[in-house]
DNA sequence: AATCGACATGAATCTCACC
DNA sequence: CGGTGAGATTCATGTCGAT
C-alpha cells in the first residue's frame, strides 16, 4: 500500500476525533455549498424546512377584500418541477453524508412539495420512520371556496437506513402527552402574537415556524449536547429551540436580513432553567390537558420544585414533563403514587408550586391553560 | 332561442352519450389490464386504494402479486421500491386516460408509498387541490415504542391539470361541519363493528376502509348520476357508497373472495331516497336572480338609495337594475368595488336599504323573492 | 379598570360563463 | 384563447382604541 493510500485510509479516522465544527453558529450563504464543506459524519440531527415551490397565482383577496400577503420570495421560485426535484436530491445527498451513522432527518412541506421530498428521501437510501400532521389551529380559510381548509403541514422523520440506530426518546414523548403514547398528528397554532418577529410591524420572514413544533422534534429525537443543523435556517427557531434544550446547533442561510434577526433572537435565548414564562400554546378540542404541555408552554419551566401540600414530598420538573426525586423519575402521578406509597395519585391536585401567595396546586395551572385555549 | 340553436347546443351531448361503460359492475382481473380496457374520458371520480405493501417486514408481495423473500439485502430494497414505483406510474397513467376532462382522482395510502403515489401523480401532470389526513381515532397504537403512533393515513386530491374544472361541492361540506369550512384534517374511527365484513369470524379484507370517509369524498366531489370508479375494489365500500348516494360505479378487482363479499354487500345496500339527495345538493343550483328582477317586481324602487352598512357610500337605484354615484353607473356588484377601491365586491351583501327596523341588505329582498317564487 | 368591537393577518397552487 | 363583467366568498387569534 502506497503512501497515499495510507493517508487516504487513514483519513476518515483522523477526522473522526477532533472535528472542526462551526457550532452555535450561522453560516452565511448557499446552503448545498455551505453544506458540501462540512465533514461527513459529524451531525446528529439535520431539521430542514427548505422552500416549498407554491406556485401561486395572482392575487387573492378575502371576502372583505383585504389582500393575502402571499410567499412572493426569490427563494421560492423554481423554473420547473424538475428543476425543484433536482434541488431537492442536491441538497438531501449532502444532508446524508453529513450525517452520523445513527443521526436522523426531519423534513416539513406541504402538499405542494413533501411528496417530492418524501420520494427523494426513500430513493436516497433513507428510512421513513415516521410521517408527521402538524394540525394547525388557526389556518387560513379557503377563502374562494374552492378547496377545503388546507389546514395542516406534514413532516418526515427518516434515519440513515432500516437498520440504523435512530434516537427516541420514548419516555419523554409519552410524559409529555399525559402518559399515552405520542400520536403522529401534532396541534399547535401557527406562528404569532409576541412569537412572531417583526421589524416596524412587518413579520421579518414569511414563513416562520412555532418554537412548539421544533421543541417536541429536539425533545423526542436527540440529546442533551448533540448537534443539530437547519440549512434553511431563517430567523433561527431551531437555533433558539436548541440552545434553550441545551443542544448545539449550526444553522446556513443566505439571506442577511434573517441572520441577523436570527442572530438576536438566539442571544436573547435563555437556556431552560433561567427562561421565564412564554406563552405559547398547542391542544384544544380535547379537555384532557398533558402535564407536558404546561412545561411547553413555560406555565413551568425545567427545574421548578413542586411540593405536596403539606411539603412532605418534593420533586424536580424536567423539560418533558416528567419529575424527578432522587434516583425515581415519571409522570407527576406516578411519583405522587410511588412517593407515598399509594395505589394512585391524581398529580393535579397533589404537587403544588409556590407563588407569592403561597403553594397552589398546579391544577390550577391546567385551568389557566384551558381558559386561555378553550374559551 | 330558435330551434337550431337549441340542437346545436345538443349535439356535443350526443356525442358523449354512447360510451360503452360497464356500469353498477364489478370487472374481475388485474387492475391495469381492466383499465386498459375501458374508453377514455368516461368516468367522473376515482377512488384508488394501492397496496401498500412495502417495508412490512415478514412476507412481502410485489404489486403484481408475486412473492417477495424477505427483504434482508440492499438490492431487493432497491428492486421492490422501483417496482412500486412504475406498478404506480402504469396505473395512474391509465386512470388519466379513462377520467373524463373535468374528472378527478383520490388515493389513499400511508408514508410507506403515498410520497411515491404524490410524486407521480405530479410527474404525470394532474394537479393536486388538497391532501386530507385521517386521523384516526383508535389507531394501533406502537407496540415497541419505537416511534410515534401511527394514527393517520393520507389521502390525494388531484384534478386532470392546472385549468381543469372539477366537481366540488363547497355548501355540502360547509353544512356537513355545522357552517364552517370543512378542512384538510378528518377525523373517523377505522373500520370495526357491524361495518367490518366478516366471514367465520375472520375479517374478510385486511385494509377495509370506513364508508364514512368514502361517503365524504363522494359528496364533495361527485354529482349524482356520476360515474365513480375503483381499481382497488376489495370488499366494495366504494360501491355500496356509490350506491347509496345515487352514484354509478365500477369496480376492479382480482381475488373472487372479495367480489363474492362486495356483491352480497352492496346488494343489500339501499340507496337514499331522491328528496334527501337533492337537500344535500348545493344552493348554488337555486337559480340566479338579476337585481334588474328585484326592481322590475317594485321590491325596490327606481330612485331608491342604497348604502353600506357603515353609511359610507351611498347610490341610486334605476329603473334598468342599475345603480348611479355621480358619474359612476354600473351594476350592484361594479359600484361596490369601484368606490371601494376594492378588486371586487358581492352587491347583494354590501348594499342595504332603509327599513323601520334599520338598515337591511338587499339580499333579503333576493331571499324573499325566491322564497314566493319557489315552491 | 374591564369589556367590547373594529381591524389585521396567516406557506394559498382560491371563479366562471359568455362573448 | 383572451377580455369582460356578474357573482360568490373567511376562521382563529392578536392588537388596539373606545366605552
Amino acid at each position: 500500500m502506497g503512501v497515499l493510500e495510507k493517508i487516504r485510509k487513514a483519513a476518515p479516522r483522523a477526522v473522526e476525533a477532533p472535528v472542526q465544527l462551526p457550532l452555535d453558529q450561522i453560516l452565511r450563504g448557499d446552503c448545498i455549498a455551505a453544506m458540501r464543506a462540512l465533514p461527513a459524519k459529524s451531525v446528529d440531527l439535520i431539521f430542514a424546512d427548505p422552500p416549498y415551490n407554491l406556485q401561486l397565482g395572482g392575487d387573492l383577496s378575502r371576502p372583505d377584500g383585504s389582500h393575502v400577503d402571499a410567499v412572493t420570495d426569490e427563494w421560492d421560485k423554481f423554473d420547473s418541477l424538475s428543476a425543484y426535484d433536482k434541488f431537492t436530491r442536491e441538497w438531501l445527498a449532502e444532508a446524508k453524508r453529513i450525517l452520523k451513522d445513527n443521526g436522523a432527518i426531519w423534513v416539513i412541506g406541504s402538499y405542494h412539495n413533501i411528496y417530492k421530498v418524501g420520494a427523494a428521501i426513500q430513493d436516497l437510501g433513507y428510512w421513513i420512520l415516521n410521517d408527521i400532521v402538524w394540525r394547525k389551529t388557526n389556518p387560513m380559510p379557503n377563502f374562494k371556496g374552492t378547496r377545503f381548509t388546507n389546514a395542516h403541514e406534514t413532516l418526515i422523520w427518516a434515519s440513515m437506513g432500516e437498520k440504523s440506530r435512530y434516537t427516541f426518546n420514548y419516555r419523554s414523548m409519552k410524559t409529555l402527552n399525559d402518559e399515552l403514547q405520542m400520536r403522529s398528528d401534532w396541534e399547535f397554532p401557527t406562528c404569532g402574537g409576541q412569537e412572531r418577529l417583526k421589524r416596524d410591524g412587518v413579520k421579518v420572514h414569511p414563513t416562520q415556524k412555532p418554537e412548539a413544533l421544533i421543541y417536541r422534534i429536539l425533545l423526542a429525537c436527540t440529546k442533551p449536547g448533540d448537534v443539530v443543523l437547519d440549512p434553511f435556517f431563517g430567523t433561527g427557531t431551531t437555533g433558539a429551540v436548541a440552545k434553550r434544550l441545551g443542544r448545539h446547533w449550526i444553522g446556513i442561510e443566505r439571506e442577511s436580513d434573517y441572520i441577523a434577526a436570527a442572530e438576536e433572537r438566539i442571544a436573547a435565548a435563555l437556556p431552560l432553567d433561567e427562561s421565564s414564562l412564554k406563552t405559547m400554546q398547542s391542544p384544544k378540542a380535547a379537555p384532557r390537558v398533558a402535564f407536558g404541555t404546561i412545561v411547553e408552554n413555560g406555565m413551568l419551566v425545567a427545574g421548578a420544585v413542586l411540593v405536596d401540600a403539606k411539603r412532605r414530598y418534593s420533586v424536580t420538573v424536567r423539560a418533558d414533563g416528567s419529575v424527578i426525586s432522587g434516583d425515581q423519575t415519571g409522570s407527576i402521578h406516578k411519583l405522587g403514587s410511588v412517593l407515598q406509597g399509594a395505589p394512585a395519585c391524581n398529580g393535579w391536585t397533589f404537587w403544588h408550586y409556590e407563588t407569592p401567595e403561597g403553594l397552589k396546586p398546579i391544577d390550577t395551572l391546567r385551568q389557566t391553560y384551558l381558559l386561555a385555549t378553550q374559551i
